[in-house]
DNA sequence: TGATGTGAAGCGGTTCACAGCG
DNA sequence: CGCTGTGAACCGCTTCACATCA
């Protein structure tokens, strides 16, 4: 074994482990008790020697012969990554896509709260929505530091992403998760990972259009 | 040069040719002409040789010691992403997520038109919703049929996703947006990708956890 | 001269195959 | 015997370095 330090974790890792616990947390509703690299590759939309060569970065969960313990893995997973507590989330942009987040459910069961919401538009802020106090963008840097919120979300109009991720950073969140149609800049010490529903599009189109597959429409 | 027939692109190159796009279509706007493998990259965060390396793959559009056409290399990548038409796309579900995706703009701007929507509960079914009729589920087969869309997006709990995706795969659908947090399994011609916001940022929890990075709140 | 296009090297993630152990 | 854990092989993406050409 020799899973103590930091060795490198690729993003694919990361990514893979946080399917596999959405799938153990299945599993866990279904009451099963056992499974195995198969099964969880299955569920996993992987291989079985990609998830056992996941979990070896990390340590020895499995039971030779038997595979893992639903419960017992999901408990690890949670702990390697980071969700043994509950993480307070800064919303910024209250429009389509910032109140769709505002009433999603699932944050909340996986563990983000939405500690507060932020928007430049007076008509929205002052209000609560959702259970979440709607702040005037100008108070974004007093609240953030008071809450201390460590994670950051940007919903507004690509123009105004940077600027905020910059009030962001400086209110010492760690991390953003952007909804904005650009690049943004952060420095090294700070991750961004940006979801743009259209180019996800884009990359569908591509597969249509240059892709081996011939949709048949009989 | 030898980039003519089907040669493999790997998704990670397809998600940059998005980007590269994404940020050309600002340089249009500006009314920049000619821009660099070095002035992508930054703006696209990546590196020149991955720029060039990119594009390398499907022909040469650069002129040495200038750099590239702002508007022909944008449209060589509406090509190739091909982009060169709109494409429709029908939403299945309608609660939060869906309806913040029904007045999101950025999709017909970047040539995705949701043409039908579709819900299982009558409250929501007969009405017209940012522009968008949205049908009871079970017309789900004939108006995808009938109107020859290509493209799916989930946005409905994850009970009800695998479902979906069978009855879109069914009626002639080739590739799939996935909202709903959980794998979905499709025959092999179909693609589908999955968004789940708060995998996301479960990733992100991971950064700040177990990262080589201590966020300074000074 | 300056930036592209690209073979070759480098590197890291994935797959394989099997030893190890319940 | 079955499934995990893992070194080694493999493969493919990224980076490098430079020939090439406007």
């Amino acid at each position: 074994m020799s899973h103590s330090g930091q060795r490198r974790i690729s993003e694919s890792t990361v990514r893979r482990l946080s399917v596999y616990l959405r799938f153990l947390r299945e599993l866990t509703r279904q009451g099963r008790e056992l499974v195995s690299s198969r099964q969880l590759a299955r569920g996993c939309g992987t291989t079985p020697a990609q998830v056992r060569k996941d979990l070896s970065l990390f340590g020895s969960f499995g039971k030779r012969g038997r595979g893992y313990t639903v419960d017992e893995l999901r408990r690890t997973l949670e702990g390697i990554l980071g969700l043994g507590r509950r993480w307070r989330v800064a919303l910024v942009g209250v429009g389509k896509i910032g109140s769709a987040l505002l009433g999603y459910q699932d944050l909340a069961r996986r563990g983000f709260d939405i500690a507060a919401a932020f928007d430049s538009d007076p008509a929205k802020t002052g209000q609560v929505m959702s259970g979440v106090q709607v702040y005037p963008a100008e108070r974004l840097t007093e609240v953030v530091r008071m809450q201390q919120i460590e994670l950051g979300i940007i919903a507004t109009p690509p123009e105004s992403a940077q600027t905020v991720a910059d009030e962001l950073v400086g209110a010492g969140v760690g991390a953003i998760l952007n909804f904005a149609p650009v690049e943004i800049d952060v420095p090294e010490s700070v991750t961004v990972r940006t979801m743009d529903v259209a180019l996800e599009l884009e990359g569908l189109s591509f597969m249509l259009t240059s892709g081996d597959r011939m949709p048949s429409r009989e």
